[in-house]
DNA sequence: CTGTTAATGCTACTATGTTGCATCAATCAA
DNA sequence: TTGATTGATGCAACATAGTAGCATTAACAG
């Protein structure tokens, strides 16, 4: 009857939380739970609207703040996707860190969880790799299909 | 007594705009000539400075009008690094695309011509790819070495 | 040279993100 | 359970990157 998607355990987020000695606010926990409801990377936005539904109140810069926090504890991690805007997702297994897909018509990201990343490129001598990122830009299948209909 | 960089052949970014029938206008040649000019991808800012030490008069707006005509022409491409500015660079052969390199510290972005981008990655059913983008994030080599002598 | 119109310059606006500071509340020790 | 500590919040103000509308200018075809 729950799904683990939409009910994830109870408490998981705040023990995330409590683990890098944050304090387990509604926001952090809000912000955690959505992301793991969510199979695309959210926005600030998206997020912000999750929020919103999850009955959080949430002031911009609160949520912004929130996730810089959530980032530097490496509990979650950011994708720039093709617009200026960041987009968030839980780190996973380090070991598979994989790319993205940016769709230019919808804007949406998708996670290419079949696409790894190049994880030691041949960089020139000095030079050292935190991590990298590797974004598909194009069209998604449903807006690629809405094209092939409008023809 | 003269370098391919700092002085190159005159006439060439005229030919390349009036080759697609745009009007081969200060800015736009300016622009043409700084990117040639310079062994990374410049930012809009960057370029503005160009502008200004060629002498060339420059609004913000027609700067931001005239990387946004190259790059729809395919004279230029956009580059995204870490932060929410492009960076602007002038497109080479296609089958030669490479990664790039944002230095988290000075905030460079180095074009690593060795690295080669997955060209045809794979994708779910329906996906159409338009570009890939493999951007590095870590330390240049002048920031490494910064940092060693600070120990 | 002249007329046509692409490109410019300027103003105003939007979106995204940041900073400072007073206030609030999560946690811990008593 | 209570109170003190201080991390996190909320709010206002600011910053930066980019976009839209429109009158004016200048590239260039003829
Ligand atoms: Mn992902
Ligand atoms: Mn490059
Ligand atoms: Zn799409
Ligand atoms: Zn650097």
């Amino acid at each position: 009857m729950s799904s683990v998607l939409h009910h994830p355990p109870a408490g998981v987020a705040r023990d995330l939380i409590a683990a890098r000695g944050g304090r387990a606010t509604r926001t952090r926990i809000a912000v955690i739970e959505a992301l793991q409801a969510c199979a695309h990377p959210m926005s600030h936005d998206e997020l912000g609207a999750a929020l919103d539904a999850a009955g959080v109140a949430h002031d911009r810069v609160t949520l912004y703040r929130a996730l810089e926090w959530l980032v530097g504890q490496g509990i979650a991690t950011r994708i720039a996707g093709g617009e200026r805007a960041w987009r968030f997702e839980l780190r996973g297994d380090d070991s598979h860190r994989h790319a993205h897909f940016h769709c230019e018509r919808c804007g949406q990201i998708v996670c290419l969880e079949d696409v790894a990343v190049t994880s030691a490129p041949p960089l020139p001598a000095g030079f050292e790799l935190d991590r990298s990122e590797l974004v598909l830009h194009g069209a998604c299948a449903d807006c690629g299909r809405q094209r092939e209909g409008r023809r």
